[in-house]
DNA sequence: CTGGGGTCCT
DNA sequence: AGGACCC
């Protein structure tokens, strides 16, 4: 069966090979006719039976069964400074990092504006352009955080990012749930990529992506009303595809890749480059070769690709010049580093260079903190705030750019453990633990610069990482909550002491002082400069604009989610729960959102609608922002769940205040509800099976922060 | 006249 | 620790 399957591939291959300009039909139906025909299990393919083969063979096979979106946001910078200042709309803006325009608004661009262009250039094509400064870059990666917790909380729990401003969305489980009963024809919603009316391919792909291509129209709907934010979709079946078709009507606009049309998408490129994966020296290599565009690559002799750059590279390289993408959506999770840095023209001193690196760790340890913004949250919020954010990173790193003449863009750094005291403070919330990382920081400088020499730094990078893998805040839950009325009598100071509380651990002496979490200046900081003028730690606070958004934070990868060697199961979906934990999983979401597709028109419906019972379930949009906990219909329900939702405070343990439970936003009582449901029947004996239909019922938010405390980073 | 971030692999 | 890649 395999050997008839890749047969069959490589005969289109070839066929690819011999005239590459010919996109006649022919090819393209030859190629749907592969695709269709070789809906394989793609779990077969990482036996070394198989590796050994595709060494010979790439593995050219067109897998339809997922159903990826790729979201990306338009001039990312540019809309968030918008959204901040309205008043820039109209004008032609640019952001602005040193001498560089690094993004810019549609106004701009009409006047030839483009990205990463000189500010001198700018300003030559649009005299008038309004520049703003980006080197600070909290703003945006606060809005990014809010799109991809939107995506992953409405969507799908399979979210990638890719930089701030795009994101991959495997929604396959959710296509498999709104596909229609007896509709066999399902617009597509947007633009298509591809030839009008196309039958390519009888595996059902085009139905999915037309279903698709609603969800898409969902998501970027509500990232517009939810954010303000707009942004492009591509729909495909795979990555790659999915993000080079989107790109295919911009701004603010969605294209959805038809079944069949991959060749002329891929060749639409030109440049071999254009694939994402195949970067400068790449390239280099490439052009070596005499590879230069897409059809070069489909062309090549694997053998001769591979002597150029090596086995691996050239099967995935050959896979994506045919539109051919395996890679799973691999859920981001909160970052795994935190850096901060400065360019510059000149640092030729070490007291200079002390400055800019005091500088530098400080707004990391005030970005650790989040603690400005707690006096102004609930006591609950900011104790999950905290919950989320106070990962204790291991390691420190040190990157200094040298002037040296000849390579400039060289970096070289040093990293080393950061010292258990500053640890231990940092898990107890005390984040002026400035004094012995800047000691730190001065060793790994001193072991790249001989500050008794003259030296020229251009760039200094201050980077915090490894972080701790186990929390053990999450015991301390429910002690807190017996402590709620307390906090929400006495405010402020009675928050911090929550905070102070989940912060000590489990055996913590009872005299831990409150005042700990409010800003304290670490004299010791004093010593380490000779001159004065330094900036006292900053206590600016932030007030917490959207409890929601910040409050849904990022979840953590979980084992499941770590890379197995190559290949992944595109069914994996929303599995990274075991089968029995999905099963207790609580059924309380939030409003989730989905199109209903009627008579080849989608309509949407809210959620609860029961006439909805003949076709698949959506919530409307209109009535997302009030938060009211949906049982989800979108199948039946079991005796269990729907005990487990009509009698949700059996579920809430006795020492939780009800009240203060319940004014928790809506996503986060699922969290805690699920949280408390999976621990209390985890030594339970095994459960009853449920359908697949069942189990792939996503819980969306209410793995967040569970996971979050109760799964960390895996050392690697 | 080259951003300020990130990721993973070797 | 560096290098590749991404935005």
């Amino acid at each position: 069966m395999c050997r008839r399957k890749t047969t069959k591939m490589k005969r289109s291959w070839q066929e690819a090979t011999q005239d590459d300009s010919d996109l006649g039909e022919e090819d393209i139906e030859d190629w749907s006719s592969v695709a269709s025909s070789i809906l394989v299990s793609p779990s077969s393919k990482n036996t070394p039976q198989q590796a050994a083969f595709s060494r010979e063979h790439p593995p050219l096979e067109s897998d339809h069964s997922r159903t990826i979106v790729h979201i990306d946001l338009d001039c990312f910078y540019a809309q968030v400074e918008m959204i901040r200042n309205p008043q820039l709309r109209a004008q032609p803006l640019g952001i602005q990092q040193k001498n560089i325009v690094v993004t810019c608004n549609y106004v701009a661009r009409e006047f030839g504006v483009t990205k990463l262009m000189y500010i001198a250039d700018a300003k030559k094509k649009c005299p008038n352009l309004v520049l703003v400064s980006g080197e600070d870059l909290s703003h945006y990666r606060d809005y990014s955080e809010k799109v991809t917790d939107l995506l992953q909380s409405e969507f799908s729990s399979l979210v990638e990012r890719l930089g701030f401003d795009e994101n991959f969305v495997d929604v396959t489980s959710l296509v498999e749930k709104t596909v229609p009963g007896d509709q066999s024809l399902v617009e597509v919603k947007g633009h298509t990529f591809g030839p009008e009316g196309q039958v390519a391919c009888i595996c059902g792909c085009h139905k999915r992506m037309a279903i698709a291509s609603h969800i898409a129209s969902r998501m970027r709907a509500r990232l517009r009303e939810a954010i303000g934010i707009t942004g492009c979709a591509g729909i495909a079946w795979n990555k790659l595809l999915a993000k080079l078709v989107g790109e295919k009507n911009k701004p603010n606009d969605q294209t959805t890749l038809l079944p069949g049309s991959e060749q002329k998408l891929m060749l639409s490129l030109g440049h071999a480059r254009r694939i994402p994966g195949i970067g400068h020296s790449m390239n280099k290599k490439l052009e070596s070769a005499g590879i230069v565009t897409i059809a070069d690559l489909q062309r090549a002799s694997y053998s001769d690709l591979e002597a150029v750059v090596g086995s691996q590279s050239a099967t995935s390289m050959k896979n994506s010049s045919f539109g051919i993408d395996n890679t799973a959506v691999t859920r981001s999770g909160p970052p795994q580093s935190m850096s901060d840095e400065d360019s510059f023209k000149l640092c030729a001193s070490l007291n200079d260079a002390k400055e800019r690196m005091y500088n530098l760790l400080n707004s990391l340890l005030e970005s650790c903190r989040l603690l400005d913004s707690l006096p102004e949250a609930e006591g609950i919020y900011a104790m999950l705030m905290i919950r989320k954010r106070w990962r204790t990173p291991l390691t420190i790193r040190l990157t200094i750019r040298k002037h040296s003449s000849a390579k400039k863009w060289l970096r070289e750094s040093r990293q080393t453990q950061i010292p258990v005291s500053a640890t231990e403070q940092i898990k107890k919330g005390i984040f002026t633990v400035h004094g012995p990382l800047m000691e730190v920081l001065l060793v790994l400088f001193k072991k790249m610069v001989d500050v008794e020499q003259s030296f020229h730094l251009t760039l200094i990078n201050v980077c915090l990482t490894n972080f701790q893998a186990k929390s053990t805040f999450s015991k301390s839950l429910d002690k807190y909550f017996s402590k709620a009325k307390n906090i929400e009598n006495e405010r402020k100071s009675e928050s911090e002491q929550g905070a102070a509380d989940i912060c000590k651990k489990t055996t913590d002496d009872s005299t831990n002082n409150p005042k700990v979490l409010t800003n304290q200046q670490d004299s010791n900081i004093t010593q380490l400069f000779e001159k004065q003028g330094r900036r006292p730690l900053q206590t600016a606070s932030k007030v917490l604009e959207n409890k929601q958004n910040k409050l849904s934070f990022f979840t953590r990868k979980l084992p499941s989610d770590v890379k197995t060697t190559s290949k992944s199961d595109p069914h994996q979906g929303d599995g990274e729960l075991s089968q029995g934990e999905r099963d207790k999983t609580a059924t309380l979401s939030r409003t989730r959102y989905s199109v209903e597709v009627k008579n080849d028109k989608p309509i949407d419906k809210p959620e609860g609608d029961i006439s909805s019972e003949t076709g698949p379930s959506f919530a409307k949009s209109d009535e997302v922002e009030k938060d009211f906990l949906v049982v989800t219909s979108s199948r039946e329900q079991t005796s269990e769940e729907m005990s487990s939702s009509s009698h949700q405070s059996l579920e809430i343990p006795g020492n939780v205040d009800v009240t203060v439970f319940k004014s928790l936003p809506l996503d986060m009582q699922a969290d805690l509800l699920r949280e408390w449901k999976v621990q209390s029947t985890r030594d339970m004996a095994p459960e009853i099976k449920t359908s697949s239909a069942l189990s792939s019922q996503p819980s969306t938010s209410n793995r967040r922060i569970t996971d979050f405390f109760t799964r960390s980073k895996e050392t690697r």
